[in-house]
DNA sequence: ACAAAAATTAAACAAACGTTTGAATTAAAC
DNA sequence: GTTTAATTCAAACGTTTGTTTAATTTTTGT
C-alpha cells in the first residue's frame, strides 16, 4: 500500500517526467520540488526505475476501474460509445505524461520495467470496445466488417497528435489560454473524434 | 552543407535518438556506434543539441520536398487524398524517431532549439490539404462543413499510435516479423485510415 | 518514560555525462 | 616536396548522475 507520502512523491515525479522524461529529470529534481531528501526516493521505492513502475501500476489500476465501472453501465450502444469516447479522452488528458513515457519505454528494451498491467488494461479496452459495437451491430446500427482493434489507437491517436502538436493548434485556432485549449479539446476535438468514429461504424463504403 | 561522414553520423545518430531518446542517448553511444572518436561529434556539429538541429532540419527538408511534388501532380481530389495519405505515412514511418523527438522538444522549453522550419512544414501540410479538400468539395464529393485542421492529427494520430503500442498489435495480428508489422501498416492499416477519413469527409451526420 | 522502529539528513561514492585540449596524423594547396 | 589546413586521437576537464552510508531526528509501541 502506498502512503500520503509517496503519493505525493509519485505526483511530482509523474509531472517531472512528463514535463522533460524519465532520463531527462534527476532524482536531485524530485527530491528537490517534492521538498524532500533526495536519499528517501531510494528509501521508499527502491531505485529511480522502481519509482517509475510504482507510478504505471498507480494510474493504470485507476483508469481500470473507471473501465469496467462504464461497462456494466445499462445505457444502449450508440450512447456507451459516446462516453467509452469521453472516457478515453479525460483519461489520455489526465494521464498523458505516463502513456508518453510508457509508449517511450515499450519501443526502448533499455530498461526491463514490468508493463504486464498497462498491456492488460489495453486488452481489456479492446474487449470492451468489442463488446459495446456488437451490441451495435446486433441492433443494426452499426456495420459488421469494421476492424475493431483498430479503433482504439484511432481515438487515442488523435487526442495524442492534437496535445504533441500543440503549439501549432494553439496558433491555428487562437487558443492562448490552458482554460481555451482544454475547451476546444472538450467540445471540438471530442465532437470530431464521436464524429470519425460514428463514420466509420456506419458509413457505407 | 552535410559531408558524407556528417550524414553517416546523422544517421547513427537519428536511430540511437528514436530508440533511447535524446537524454537516453550519449555521445560516446553515438561515436561507438559510428566507428568514430568522442571528440568528433563536436568538432562536426558544436554540441550535441546542435547535432539534434541538424539532424531535424535534415529530415525537414526531406518532407517538404515530397510534399509539393505531390501537391503539383495533376489527378484528382480523391486519389490525390489517398496519395497525400499514402505519403503521410511513409514519413512517418521513415521519420518516426525525429517526430518522437520533435513532439517531446517542443512541449518541454527545456531546450531552446530551432523548431521554426518543423512546425512551417506542418502548416504547409494543412494548407496543402486543404486545397485538395476544396477541390474535393468544389467537385461536390465532399461534405463543406468539416473542420480540415484537424485531419492531419487523425492520419498522423492513427500510425503513431499504432506504431507506439507495436508490442500489442504484434501479440493481437500475430506480426511476429518487421516485414509482417510493416505489410499490416501497408496494406490494412493504411486501408482503415483512408477508409476513415473518406468516412469523415462524406459521411452525412 | 523509555526502548525499538521508522524516517530523515548531509556527506560521500563510483560511474557516466558533454566538452575541451593539444599532440599526432592525414589531406590539400602551391 | 614542402607548407598549410583539416581531421583524428587519447586524455583530461569539471559536472551531474543514481545510489549508499552512517549519524541523527522523529514516531511508535508498551
Amino acid at each position: 500500500m502506498l502512503t500520503d507520502k509517496q503519493i505525493q512523491i509519485l505526483h511530482v515525479a509523474e509531472r517531472l517526467f512528463g514535463e522533460k522524461g524519465f532520463d531527462g529529470t534527476s532524482i536531485r529534481n524530485i527530491a528537490k520540488e517534492a521538498g524532500i531528501n533526495i536519499a528517501m526516493v531510494s528509501y521508499y521505492f527502491g531505485s529511480k526505475e522502481k519509482l517509475l513502475e510504482a507510478l504505471i501500476l498507480y494510474r493504470t489500476n485507476d483508469t481500470r476501474m473507471q473501465l469496467d465501472h462504464l461497462l456494466n453501465e445499462p445505457i444502449e450502444p450508440a450512447a456507451k460509445l459516446d462516453k467509452l469516447i469521453e472516457l478515453y479522452i479525460s483519461r489520455v488528458n489526465a494521464n498523458r505524461c505516463i502513456y508518453q513515457i510508457v509508449h517511450f519505454e515499450l519501443n526502448n528494451n533499455k530498461r526491463d520495467l514490468d508493463l504486464k498491467a498497462f498491456t492488460e488494461v489495453k486488452k481489456r479496452n479492446v474487449e470492451m470496445l468489442g463488446q459495446i459495437i456488437r451490441q451495435g451491430q446486433d441492433a443494426g446500427v452499426f456495420r459488421k466488417d469494421v476492424n475493431l482493434v483498430l479503433i482504439p489507437p484511432t481515438i487515442i491517436g488523435i487526442i495524442f497528435q492534437f496535445h504533441t502538436s500543440r503549439p501549432l493548434y494553439e496558433e491555428m485556432f487562437n487558443l492562448r489560454t490552458d482554460a481555451a485549449f482544454n475547451a476546444y479539446i472538450e467540445n471540438e476535438l471530442t465532437a470530431h473524434i464521436k464524429q470519425t468514429i460514428k463514420a466509420l461504424l456506419t458509413h457505407e463504403v
